[in-house]
DNA sequence: TTATTTTATTTACTTAGGTAAGTATATGCC
DNA sequence: GGCATATACTTACCTAAGTAAATAAAATAA
């Protein structure tokens, strides 16, 4: 019987997660949080509001994983001018720890996709993006 | 900057996940427990142990779905000859649902894949498969 | 200027996953 | 048979993600 794609990217996602966990058990973090350094550190400082609308997910999930970064020193938040906004920054700490934790998690990566060629990998990303794209959506992007 | 193959998958897998809860809304389940369900109707009973194994889960996780699942009559658990073991088995109420609630959640996943052809979707499930697996596994398989 | 609506974040509560440790039954060895 | 080990499941506690509702600040309308 067909299995549902549904199943097989839920346990390829969850076979992920815990692979990255354990690259990053030496540097006492958490996948989620390392899902935002990463994201801070390709783009500097933004606001939560901008963290959760780039990595696609809700704001109270942000503000959880946030307030532990905190706490562990890995960022700090100032006010924004609009004092509604927190404005999320790397700590020196973490600026300094960050490569190497990078480079952890590229190496974890690559045992994952190391059945696969560097063309399926391309492949792979490519065909994941189409996921959740109606084909309208498609045609908007020729036509645009 | 490459983006990491790690948060693509992850994405999606929320993405589908949210997906499916909606597509589940009706019928008062969620996607955890109805991946149980969809394993049993195509295996038939099974024990908690085989349900997990099959799922790549640990088994507390099934156990706490498995009892919401019979909190809510759509599971029984009976005693093996192992007195350890716990036998799962559809109800009769959930042998009658299961065929529409299948359906629906073909539909959703069909949406969500409307981005892509008939082959790209084979593909990609093909490129799934490969996560995870050394390419020394690999080689076991050609030979073997 | 005041009242209403919108927006950014937080809090409370739910499901879903994990690890570690506990319990009860089976199995193996003496 | 009796004790040690292994196995199946459960319990307790952690992170992660979601929704709904609360709070506080900003923007808009009257």
């Amino acid at each position: 019987m067909k299995k549902l794609l549904f199943h097989e990217i839920h346990q390829k996602s969850r076979l992920s997660i815990k692979e990255v966990n354990e690259a990053l058990k030496e540097f006492e973090l958490y996948s989620s949080q390392w899902s935002i350094l990463f994201c801070l550190k390709q783009f500097g400082s933004m606001t939560q509001k901008e963290i959760w609308q780039y990595m696609n997910v809700e704001a109270p999930t942000v503000t959880r994983t946030i307030v532990r970064l905190e706490e562990s020193g890995w960022i700090f938040r100032r006010e924004g001018q609009d004092k509604r906004e927190r404005i999320v920054q790397l700590s020196s700490f973490a600026e300094q720890k960050l490569p190497a934790i990078e480079n952890r998690i590229r190496q974890a990566e690559e045992r994952l996709v190391s059945g696969l060629s560097e063309e399926e990998q391309d492949q792979l990303i490519g065909l994941l993006r189409k996921i959740g794209m109606k084909s309208s959506d498609e045609k908007d992007v020729k036509n645009g």
